[in-house]
DNA sequence: AACAATCTCAACCGCATACCT
DNA sequence: TAGGTATGCGGTTGAGATTGT
């Protein structure tokens, strides 16, 4: 420790900012194929110009298969209050205690709405004069009572009495009972999994293998995909709840498999979509080289990646016939890609579904 | 409609800690 | 035990979205 420190990566030869979809895919497969026992060998490995720390971020911030985003319940916000009464600014370990919820997330919510719903209240409660007012809302708080929600329950409770016992007594409980309605947030359109309402997605309906995740760092993907199989790219569940799309049928148990090293045009053509999408390139500008490199690809016959570009299509449902805006990108991802993989591709994010792939949200509109 | 103010949240930064040799 | 490295964590930032004027 404590000795100059060398930097996580090359910082001039990383890309930064938001993640295309094309990484998302990118970093998906390769974990799902390899796991990630070595965030920082992982971005080389994987063929992404990332930093192995912003892999690991967009991994458990957002590609997860067990993330749950969408409104927090009041159960939820409830639950995070009474942790930070005790905790303070801990995210991961109140994380820890809702399944699904990522630190930062719960850190977001924390910042942007909890904090000042506790203003409030302690406005109403302790009217002008009283200096606890900003105080009282963060990790030292001095609120003056005792009461505290009873909404947690198991490890939870255990974790609170060993928090107590650890000394953390400058910590008081707050009265909660008044807390006001959680104002509800706008659902998050960029999806890539499951948008449930929190009281719909129990941990334990979030995929198969992953029924004893409760939060981001317990997640074990960096075991081969064997022994993960139906967690990653396990697709079903992977399906967005917007209000305008369908969900699709979803086969039980089918663990996708994208290629990765074994076809370099796959990639190529990804790329080249969504330098497409975010850069605003004309689609007939794309070189026709690059689709007829990867129908070649396609043609010449990897098995694995017919199955599983069949597979996508089944999956996705990408029927032509869905809308007009899915007409649209199948036009323009025929030209690109052969006649069973459909791509949907936004040509204005303000306009189209950005970041969607059939009935699935890819990315984060930006 | 245009602009400003405010809000939201994904991503970055740097430090702390764990782990390995 | 010391030093080096990887990962985890919490604070902060900034771009885009939303709301208000």
């Amino acid at each position: 420790m404590g000795k100059g420190r060398a930097p996580c990566c090359d910082k001039s030869r990383v890309k930064r900012g938001p993640w295309s979809p094309a990484e998302d895919l990118r970093l998906i497969t390769f974990i799902q194929k390899h796991g990630h026992e070595n965030w920082r060998a992982l971005p080389k490995q994987a063929g992404l110009l990332r930093c192995g720390k912003s892999c690991r971020l967009r991994w458990i911030n957002y590609l997860r298969p067990d993330v749950k985003r969408g409104n927090f319940s009041k159960e939820e916000e409830d639950t995070i209050i009474m942790l930070h009464q005790t905790l303070g600014n801990k995210w991961s370990k109140i994380a820890s205690h809702l399944p699904g919820r990522t630190d930062n997330e719960i850190k977001n919510v924390w910042n942007t709405n909890l904090k000042k719903k506790l203003a409030v209240k302690d406005d109403e409660e302790h009217p002008k004069g009283d200096e606890s007012k900003e105080s009282s809302s963060t990790s030292s708080s001095s609120s003056s009572t005792s009461t505290i929600v009873s909404s947690g329950k198991g490890t939870l409770e255990m974790e609170l009495d060993e928090q107590k016992n650890q000394g953390s007594s400058t910590k008081k409980p707050r009265i909660l009972e008044n807390v006001q309605d959680s104002t509800p947030r706008e659902v998050s359109n960029h999806q890539f999994w499951p948008t449930k309402k929190p009281n719909e997605l129990s941990s334990s309906s979030i995929s198969s293998n992953n029924s004893n995740i409760t939060n981001s760092s317990q997640v074990d993907v960096s075991k081969p995909e064997d022994d993960r199989k139906g967690s990653l790219l396990n697709i079903r569940g992977l399906y967005d709840v917007h209000s305008s799309l369908e969900e699709v049928n979803k086969p039980e148990e089918i663990g996708v498999e994208i290629p990765l090293e074994s076809d370099y045009d796959f990639w190529n053509m990804l790329d080249s979509l969504s330098s497409f999408q975010s850069g605003g390139i004309q689609l007939q500008n794309v070189e026709a080289g690059q689709s007829s490199k990867f129908g070649d690809a396609y043609n010449n016959g990897e098995v694995e990646n017919k199955k599983w570009l069949r597979y996508l299509e089944n999956e996705l449902g990408l029927d032509a016939t869905k809308d007009e805006t899915h007409n649209l990108s199948k036009n323009v991802a025929e030209t690109l890609v052969p006649e069973n993989f459909q791509y949907e591709i936004p040509l204005k994010p303000a306009e189209v579904h950005p970041g969607t792939i059939g009935n699935f949200h890819l990315w984060p509109s930006l």
